[in-house]
DNA sequence: TAACAGCCGTTACGAGCACG
DNA sequence: CGTGCTCGTAACGGCTGTTA
């Protein structure tokens, strides 16, 4: 599938009953490797029916499954996963399709409640969930950071060197969060040092995101922003739990009462253990 | 209009320095 | 050497503007 064409990847939808998609595939110029690239934000703008959406997944998924599943026993590249210290240097900058197929892993099973109604709650910690499956599959850093491959119309936008807009910033910073919290072995929390690598490879590549000379602190705001907006909803990690009960005080609000801290300790200890 | 990103102010903490 | 102060940085929640 990573090496299809465009049109190879329409006759795959017909053959799906996906036939109605094959337009919107066409304009927005999918090959193989585009569709395994796809996140789930990207499949929601790119489908408009939540039905097509869900069976789009399910094939990339079902596709993914069959062609990782033996691999993942005990291929040289999941061993890596594994064992960060011994991460092999291609492992750290490849960025085939395959592998970077697996950056954002778009499907999550859904937790539903004894009603059978999937909590709110869950809905939305399952937007931000990219990094709890990312800890999984934890590479190591470098100081060479390689840019992740951001999808067709943005690498188009960027070489015609044509200032983003707002959605596209969004983005191009969503993708560079998702592509570092694979280095990240579970944290959210990465170093200024690996925010300033990160900012510096986009700024280096890409000289005209550097806009008015002060884009350095623009980007590197932004992504620190979106892995704070990432943080945000999360209960169930201990570290992110531990810097809540910190940090985590309202304006104007003194430290938080004993009893506060102590519930919020009893909350990481259950976290611990359920882990 | 809800969801989201970005900015701002607050709090905690550690490093560095001066002083007794 | 211990203490107290200042400063810089990290992380938070709140608020507001923007977008789909």
């Amino acid at each position: 599938m990573e090496t299809w064409s465009v049109d190879q990847v329409c006759s795959w939808l017909v053959e799906k009953n996906l036939g109605e998609l094959v337009h919107r595939f066409q304009e927005e110029e999918i090959s193989g490797a585009a569709l395994l690239a796809l996140n789930d934000r990207m499949i929601q703008q790119l489908v408009k029916k939540i039905g097509h959406q869900a069976v789009l997944m399910d094939l990339i998924k079902k596709y993914k499954q069959e062609n990782q599943g033996p691999k993942s026993l005990g291929s040289p590249r999941e061993t890596t996963l594994v064992t960060q210290a011994e991460a092999a240097p291609e492992d750290e900058q490849s960025s085939g399709p395959d592998n970077r197929g697996q950056q954002t892993p778009s499907f999550y099973p859904a937790k539903t409640l004894d009603n059978g109604l999937i909590d709110q709650r869950v809905l939305k910690q399952r937007r931000n969930v990219k990094h709890v499956v990312a800890r999984n599959k934890a590479l190591q850093w470098t100081k060479s950071y390689v840019l992740p491959e951001f999808p067709y119309d943005i690498k188009c936008m960027l070489a015609e060197e044509k200032c983003p807009d707002h959605s596209v910033r969004i983005r191009i910073i969503e993708f560079l969060q998702v592509d570092m919290t694979k280095y990240l072995e579970g944290s959210l929390y990465p170093t200024s040092q690996q925010y300033n690598d990160v900012v510096n490879a986009l700024l280096q590549a890409h000289p005209f995101l550097d806009e008015d000379g002060c884009g350095f602190f623009l980007w590197k705001r932004a992504l620190k922003d979106r892995f704070k907006y990432v943080r945000r909803p999360i209960e169930d990690d201990e570290q992110v739990m531990r810097n809540k009960c910190k940090f985590g005080h309202r304006r104007g609000q003194t430290r938080k009462s004993l009893a506060d801290i102590r519930l919020d300790e009893i909350k990481i200890v259950q976290i611990k253990l359920s882990v």
